[in-house]
DNA sequence: GCCAACGTTGGC
DNA sequence: GCCAACGTTGGC
């Protein structure tokens, strides 16, 4: 079993969007690196749910991996600003899991204290200029933050 | 294969 | 809105 985090912009799709449709394509990832993660994830994996680009940056909550990867449809739709050209049927670039909602957290567990915990001095997402979307998180790392959630 | 220019992310 | 930190693109 391993542990995740996936960051959206709250006012994008937020933890509550994903609450309201139970399950959902995590669809869009465009940068290689956050693509092998995806591509990584196991059913039943839990991820943590982050906002960006919001009042409160933070981890707001827990989702689950209910899919492993497939290619992202979204490659292939012309509408789509996911669409990418240089994908084919056979060779697709993009993939994407299906997350499921689990629980969102009584409060935000805010960025700024994140790092002020030293126990999180390796989190990669507080390590400076990490702007992955989705990234491993360690088991000791995550059972961290489940607590300071619970506070 | 190098690297400058450009685009994107995301905290502040 | 600013800007640092990258990733990508494309000329050479």
């Amino acid at each position: 079993m391993k542990h995740w985090i996936v960051k959206s912009e709250e006012d994008v799709y937020s933890i509550d969007d994903l609450k309201r449709d139970k399950v959902t394509h995590w669809d869009g990832v465009r940068n290689y690196q956050a693509r092998n993660y995806l591509r990584e994830m196991a059913k039943g994996d839990t991820v943590l749910y982050y906002h960006s680009n919001c009042e409160t940056p933070g981890v707001v909550g827990v989702a689950r991996v209910a899919k492993t990867a497939y290619p992202d449809p979204s490659q292939y739709d012309k509408k789509s600003e996911y669409f990418d050209q240089k994908a084919t049927l056979d060779a697709p670039r993009w993939f994407c899991p299906d997350l499921q909602y689990v629980h969102k957290f009584k409060s935000v567990v805010a960025l700024e204290d994140l790092k002020s915990v030293p126990a999180l001095k390796e989190f990669q997402l507080i390590k400076r200029g990490n702007r992955l979307s989705v990234m491993p998180v360690a088991a000791a790392h995550f059972r961290l933050i489940e607590k300071m959630a619970e506070n």
